[in-house]
DNA sequence: CATCCTCGTGACAACGTTGTCCAGGGCCTA
DNA sequence: TAGGCCCTGGACAACGTTGTCACGAGGATG
C-alpha cells in the first residue's frame, strides 16, 4: 500500500475524481469536467460513456476543488444574534431565499451577543473566503473587518450600523418607530409610561430610547428616571424592572417594551395585575392578535431581503458607495396600545 | 502584466498568501504554515518575524486550500424545512452550539417541504464535502444518498424518518405524544373529537393520527371520517377544515391540533365562535401559557442536541450499527385541554 | 576531535479541479 | 488534391495549503 493509497483512505472516503471517472470512461481528465460542468465540445456518444463511468463509481465533484481554482466560493456567510430568536427566522429565511435564487449556500452563526464570538465566527467565514457577509454585529467596532473588505468580501450589515468602518447597512427606522409607539400611547390619554429595552450598548435599543424621549418631549412630558430601564432581557431582569414601574405610590399607566423578548415578559407581568396597563412593544410577535398587543412591527423578511439584495448587487459589481437604508415600521393597534389610563 | 498576475486581480481580490508573507518575513513557505498553525519548532524570534508580516499584509488562511488538502471541512450542514418556523429556530440554534463544540461550522438551508429541493440541497452539501449531514426529510425516498453516506459522509435524520436507507435517526413520540394528548381530551369527558394534521406524505402527520386513532379506540370510541382532516397547514385550509368540524348537527366538542401552525389557526377559529371547544395541540408556541393553550410539548433543542451529538460521535470514530432514538414529549395542561364537552 | 542527535528550516509533491493551449482528424473550399 | 478551418479531446500548469523528507548547524557524547 503506498503513501497515496493509505492517504485516500481518510480523504472523503475515498471517493471517486474526476480523474477515477475520466480513467473508467477511456477518456481525458478535462473531457470529464466538461461533462460535468455542461461545457460544450464533447461528442453525445463521449457524454454518454463519462455519463455511465460517473453514475457507476457514483462520482460527485469535489467542490472544494472547484473553490480553490475558481476563487469563488457561491457561500455567503450570516452571522446573527440568535438563530432561536423568532425575529431572525424569517429573516434567515429571506436572506437564504436571496441566496438561492444567486446559486449560492448560507453558512450562518450566533454571536450570542457577544462580540468576541462575533468576530470569531466572521473571521472564520472569511476564512472559507465567503463571498459575502450579512452580519447583524454584537459589537461596536469592526475595524477587523478592514483588511477583510479591502480584500474583496462584500459585507452588509443588518438591524445595527458598524462600528468605524464604512459598508452597506440595512436598518429599521427604531427611533421612529418607538417614538410613534410612544405618542400612540401619549393619544391614548398616558402620561406616566415607562421604557424598558434592551442593553444600551446596543444600538436598536438607544435608538429605540431615543425615539421615547423624543415623544414624551414632544408631548411637554417630563420623563422620570425610574420610568425607563435599559439592561439584559432575560425574563427576570425585565420581570423586576416591569414590577418595580408598576408599583409605588405613583406608578406608570403604560408601557412600551423596546423589543419583543421585553413585550413577552411584559405581557405576563401586566397579564398578573389587576389594574389595566396599556403596552405596545417594538418587534411583532406571533398570536399577538389573540392576545390583543399593539406592535410597532418590523418586517423581518424585508429586512433580511433587501440586505440580500444589496449584498448581491455588490458581488455582481455594483461599486457605489456604501449606503444605508433604513426601512420604515408599522403600528398596529390591537387593544392593549388603546387602553386607556386606570 | 502576466498571466498569472491577470488571474490574482479577480481571485479573492488579490489576497497574500503563505507566500507572500513568506516572501516578506525572508522565510520559507513551510515555516509560514507552521506559525499560522501553531506548530512546534519555530524560534520565537522566526515566529516574531512572520507574524509581523502577516499582520502587515493582512493575511488570512485561505480554508479552502486547507479543505483540499486535509480532506475535512470542519462544517455540517443542516437540512430543514422552513428556517423561519418557531419549531426549528431552537432546533438550527442547538445544532450549532454542538457544532462549534466541535469547531465545526453550520451550513443550512430549507427544503420548503420539496423532495427535489431537499435533494438538491443535500447534493449540494456533499459536493462540498460537508464532514456531516443533519437532514429533517422532505421527502421519503433518499436512496440518492446511498453514494454519499457510502462514501463516508455522516448522516442523521430528524424528526422524520428515512426512506430506504439505513442511517441514524432521531425523532421525538409522535405516536405516543398524540395518543397522550387524545386522551387527555377523553378523560375530560369528550367523545366527539376532531383532528387536523398535516400532509399525510409527511411521517408526523401519520404518526400522530394514528395514535389519535389508537387513543379513540382505547375508548371505545369510533372515529367518524369528517373528524379527521390532513392536508396543508395553510391558514385557510386549516381553517376550513375546523369550521366544518364546528358546524353541523353534530359538531366535534374537542380539537386535536397536529402540529404548531395548525393550533395558531386553530386557536384564531376557536376564538371567534361562542361554543367553548377544548384544544390541544401538538408542539408549544410562544404565549401558549397565556393564551391558557394544553399543549403536547416536543424539545427541539433537545432534539437538534441529540441528533448532533450522535453526528459528531459518529465523526470520532463511532462505528455501531444505525440507531433510532425517540424522545418522549409532554403534555402541559393549561386550560385549552381541560374544558370540558359543551 | 569525530560522531551522533536534535532542532529549526525549507524544498517539494500532492490534494481535485479548471483554464489554456495544442494536436489530430474530418470536412469544406478553391 | 491541397490547404485551411472547425471540432473534439487531452496534456499540463495552477489555485493555496499541508505532509514528508532532507539538510545543515549546533550541542552532547564518546
Amino acid at each position: 500500500m503506498d503513501r497515496t493509497a493509505r492517504h485516500s483512505e481518510t480523504r472523503y472516503g475515498n471517493r471517486p475524481t474526476m480523474k477515477d471517472v475520466a480513467a473508467r470512461a477511456g477518456v481525458g481528465l478535462k473531457t470529464v469536467s466538461r461533462v460535468v460542468n455542461s461545457e460544450p465540445g464533447v461528442t453525445p456518444d463521449t457524454e454518454r460513456r463519462v455519463q455511465e463511468a460517473i453514475d457507476a463509481l457514483g462520482f460527485r465533484r469535489n467542490d472544494s476543488a472547484r473553490v480553490l481554482r475558481k476563487g469563488r466560493t457561491a457561500s455567503i456567510g450570516l452571522v446573527l444574534e440568535d438563530l432561536a430568536d423568532p425575529f431572525y427566522g424569517p429573516l434567515s429565511r429571506a436572506v437564504e431565499e436571496v441566496a438561492r435564487a444567486h446559486g449560492a449556500l448560507l453558512i450562518n452563526g450566533s454571536s450570542a451577543e457577544d462580540p468576541e464570538r462575533e468576530q470569531e465566527l466572521v473571521l472564520a467565514l472569511c476564512a472559507r473566503r465567503v463571498d459575502g457577509l450579512i452580519v447583524i454585529p454584537a459589537g461596536d467596532d469592526h475595524r477587523y473587518l478592514e483588511p477583510e473588505i479591502k480584500a474583496g468580501i462584500a459585507t452588509v450589515f443588518v438591524d445595527r450600523p458598524a462600528g468605524h468602518v464604512d459598508v452597506d447597512m440595512v436598518l429599521s427606522d427604531s427611533f421612529g418607530g418607538a417614538r410613534e409607539g410612544v405618542a400612540h400611547l401619549i393619544a391614548h390619554g398616558h402620561r406616566r409610561i415607562g421604557f424598558i429595552g434592551d442593553q444600551p450598548r446596543i444600538h436598536t435599543a438607544t435608538e429605540r430610547l431615543r425615539g421615547y424621549h423624543a415623544a414624551m418631549r414632544d408631548a411637554g412630558i417630563t420623563v422620570e428616571d425610574d420610568w425607563v430601564s435599559l439592561g439584559s432581557t432575560e425574563p427576570e431582569r425585565v420581570r423586576a424592572a416591569a414590577e418595580e414601574m408598576l408599583s409605588g405610590p405613583e406608578p406608570i399607566t403604560a408601557l412600551f417594551a423596546g423589543n419583543n423578548r421585553v413585550t413577552v415578559t411584559a405581557v405576563r407581568v401586566i397579564a398578573e395585575r389587576e389594574r389595566p396597563v396599556a403596552l405596545v412593544g417594538f418587534d411583532d410577535i406571533e398570536l399577538a392578535d389573540l392576545l390583543g398587543i399593539t406592535v410597532i412591527s418590523q418586517d423581518a423578511a424585508a429586512v433580511g431581503r433587501t440586505a440580500a439584495e444589496h449584498l448581491f448587487r455588490r458581488l455582481d459589481g455594483a461599486e457605489h458607495a456604501p449606503a444605508r437604508v433604513e426601512l420604515p415600521t408599522t403600528l398596529i393597534p390591537r387593544g392593549s396600545g388603546e387602553l386607556p389610563p386606570a
